[in-house]
DNA sequence: ATGAAAATGAAAATCATTTTCATTTTATGG
DNA sequence: CCATAAAATGAAAATGATTTTCATTTTCAT
């Protein structure tokens, strides 16, 4: 009883091709794009669409489940938001990407929504340079 | 003779397709997108198609002239390189963008890239949320 | 079991961006 | 000034991610 109104009430924002994309992300535990999430799925042997990955993707971040960042390509990239926040620092040359502590950003952006009555603030910061191998 | 000799350095990396661009963005003087730089420039009775728009914007960023950063959506956006480097406050409700200092950002960037051996660095910063009157 | 609502996916549509290629413009040496 | 090779241009086609359409299938409550 407890259980199907659970259910019922999840179902109400989650379905099973949903269900297939979190542990996707889960699985391979960084950023990935929809269509490289298709084609894991694909290579799994789930016949599941496009189409249905890319409204996965987007009833997940549409209930904040899901992050939406971008490439620099401009191509979207998705990972849970369960997954620890950290930033990067990427090599224009070779693509090498070193992940990064990001606590001076947090606070940044913290008092920056504070001052200006922003509020459920989120945020992207991404360092680009030349590695010391290039 | 020297102007022969300055104009002839200069056009080995600029053309008057690049110039035009230079000047509508710095007459309208913040981001703007190939499509939306290309329409000002037909309002303007100028003739210049759109692939031109679009190599033009890109020798423009080889040549660190301009910068190439993305919308949400993930369309190109370019703006002069020298414009006053700031970051943006955009609501992710109506739109509206507030120009915020960085200062904490570009410490914390100059701090990362040194710890990690990464020289010519820069950043992309943006932090959205609800504005107070959303 | 049955009908309504939700989910699905194939194919077409969109839209920014890139490529191709034939034409035009520009610069340079004679 | 002229010929010509190189650079620039733009129209149209190609590309690739994403969205929309729409007919079909699945799910679920009755």
């Amino acid at each position: 009883m407890w259980v199907k109104l659970i259910m019922s009430i999840l179902n109400t924002i989650m379905n099973k091709s949903d269900i297939k994309l979190i542990a996707v992300l889960e699985r391979t535990g960084g950023f990935a794009s929809a269509q490289e999430l298709h084609q894991i799925l694909r290579r799994e042997g789930d016949g599941i669409g496009l189409t249905t990955v890319y409204r996965a993707l987007q009833s997940l971040v549409d209930d904040k489940i899901v992050d939406l960042l971008r490439r620099e390509d401009g191509e979207a990239i998705y990972r849970l938001c369960g997954d620890a926040h950290h930033h990067h620092l990427v090599c224009k040359s070779c693509g090498e990407t070193v992940e990064i502590e990001g606590g001076a950003i947090e606070k940044w952006a913290k008092s920056m929504a504070d001052e200006h009555g922003f509020r459920d603030v989120g945020h992207t910061a991404e360092i680009f340079g030349i590695c010391s191998k290039c």
